[in-house]
RNA sequence: GGGGCAUUCGUCUAGCGGCCUAGGACACCGCCCUCUCAAGGCGGAGAUCAGGGGUUCGAAUCCCCUAUGCCCUACCA
């Protein structure tokens, strides 16, 4: 077997989307398993469809999942250029070739032409389809024209896809499709044939829709006397509504993902499970084990569902296995915007000890702002009386102010060797069956006055990383509103 | 309208003729743990393998038909 070369072909029309990336992922993991090449190709043949800054865009997104090439725009290749746009030349020689040996031909017919001939097909109940008018006719070079694939007009054109067969066409029912455009430049279905030849691309891994018009591509090849790639069309994404994955859905872009707090090897592994499975079990896999397993033949042929339960879940877990060095510098940016701040590295070392209680906490990135950001702000925290109180002091201020005092005093004599998350917890408790109260009932108030939540990491170990004046400090502070319950 | 593809728990899937009274994961429910929230442990419910015909000693697995869904049907990719 030739060394597997599989490219993978955006149009640079917007921000790439998670259906289109999983694509480049299955090219990209196929060429690693089997140490070929990985080759990014802009199609960007359609000029009115361009959006500007999108390519850009669309390398960042494969630069963001880790998903390297060994060829493209950017960096060239023995291929070069890999920008359709600059690759006219070729395209066009193929076109007059085919022309010259009498397998296309000219066609002068107008967009007008084509519409009313494709509305009354449609009134008739006939498929539509060119009607081939000027097959014959030898329409002119100098008048404005498109070129036409002469395609066979009976038998049958079959599609060997690798992962369904053979899938057979009818010819009758395919028509003379536009190779060249009017404007010069090439149709997907010349560019891609005519790049995918000469860049030697051994396997066209696409999605399930191009599979309608794969006899076009096969005709191609076939006219063009060149050997076919591999096909392969893999199934679909489809949105919650099973309708093909699309902006509806909400977020779909690569770009959206990462803001949103995934982490780019929880949405590798994700994706890379939406048609692609290793075994009976494993489910979360490090990219390096699953570019160790991939092959074509682990692909299904059905359409998967995008479970945004499921990436999350997907998330959480890579997010709760992170280095907790890691975890912190993936946090800081999401912590500095919201606090305005740049962070020292002391100060976000500061978190370390408690880190992994935080980890296992945070399903998406920006949640660790709502676990940390206490520990840095320097004003009075905003809190309800009521939240402060808690379920065993609800309505009853005067016992909540006792506790909080009693905490207080406990706290307050405590040595600074001693303010530790072991002796804090030992002495809290210790209060808490002095009192005769459970300990939950004491801890809510120190909570709430610490953190200004009442949702927060463990007690302890956020006492012990806020340091004794600080949480001294808060709990004067929850005491002095407590005593002045109606504010 | 035509053509193509697909069809296993709600979801992602394992299964490629006997190992399946169909396995795993997410979600869901219950219990345990417990300072909030999580995480974790244990257990549970959940798929007559779309339906119907064949082939075979034996079918989720092979063949046919039907249904449903999706995709395509552009001088867009």
């Amino acid at each position: 077997m030739t060394s597997v070369r599989v490219r993978y072909g955006p149009s640079p029309t917007g921000e790439p989307h998670v259906g289109n990336i999983r694509t480049a992922l299955f090219d990209w993991l196929l060429a690693r398993r089997f140490g070929g090449q990985f080759i990014v190709r802009i199609e960007d043949t359609d000029q009115s469809r361009a959006v500007e800054g999108t390519e850009e865009l669309i390398l960042d997104a494969l630069r963001w999942l880790g998903l390297d090439w060994d060829e493209g725009p950017d960096i060239g290749g023995p291929f070069a250029p890999y920008r359709q746009s600059e690759r006219l030349p070729l395209y066009l020689e193929a076109a007059e070739r085919l022309l010259r040996e009498g397998k296309a031909y000219r066609c002068d017919c107008t967009a007008e032409r084509l519409d009313a001939l494709r509305k009354s097909q449609q009134q008739a109940k006939q498929p539509p389809g060119y009607d081939r008018r000027c097959r014959e006719l030898h329409v002119n070079a100098g008048v404005d024209h498109v070129v036409r694939l002469a395609m066979p007009l009976d038998g049958h054109t079959i599609v060997n896809d690798h992962l369904r067969g053979d899938v057979s066409f009818q010819n009758a029912l395919l028509d003379d499709h536009v190779l060249l455009k009017r404007d010069g430049f090439p149709t997907y279905h010349l560019a891609s044939v005519v790049d995918d030849h000469h860049m030697e691309i051994t396997h066209v891994i696409r999605g399930e829709e191009w599979l309608s018009s794969a006899p076009r591509h096969v005709q191609t090849y076939a006219a063009l006397d060149w050997d076919q790639p591999v096909w392969v069309h893999i199934p679909i994404i489809r949105g919650p509504d099973k309708g093909k994955l699309s902006k509806r859905h909400g977020a779909t872009s690569i770009r959206q993902y990462a803001e949103q707090g995934y982490l780019p090897e929880a949405l590798l592994n994700f994706l890379a499970l939406l048609g692609w499975s290793k075994d009976e079990t494993t489910t979360i896999m490090p990219r390096e084990e699953i570019t160790a397993h991939f092959s074509l033949d682990g692909l299904g042929l059905s359409s998967a569902m995008f479970d945004i339960e499921r990436l999350q879940e997907m998330n959480a877990r890579y997010i709760r296995d992170l280095e907790p060095s890691d975890f912190l510098q993936r946090g800081r940016p999401h912590l500095q915007q919201a606090l305005g701040r740049p962070l020292s590295d002391p100060e976000l070392d500061s978190l370390l000890p408690i880190t992994p209680a935080i980890q296992e906490r945070v399903k998406l990135m920006p949640e660790f702002v709502d676990y940390t950001d206490f520990f840095f702000t320097s004003g009075p925290l905003s809190y309800t009386n009521a939240e402060l109180m808690g379920r065993a002091y609800k309505n009853k201020p005067w016992q909540a102010l006792e506790s909080v005092e009693a905490s207080l005093e406990c706290l307050r004599h405590l040595h600074d060797s001693a303010w530790s998350a072991p002796t804090l917890e030992s002495a809290l408790r210790e209060l808490a069956a002095q009192r005769g109260e459970k300990p939950g009932a004491v801890f809510t108030p120190i909570r709430v006055a610490a953190t200004g939540k009442r949702i927060a990491p463990p007690l302890f170990e956020t006492l012990e990383t806020l340091g004794q004046p600080l949480t001294i400090q808060r709990l004067n502070h929850a005491a002095e509103r407590l005593a002045r319950p109606d504010d």
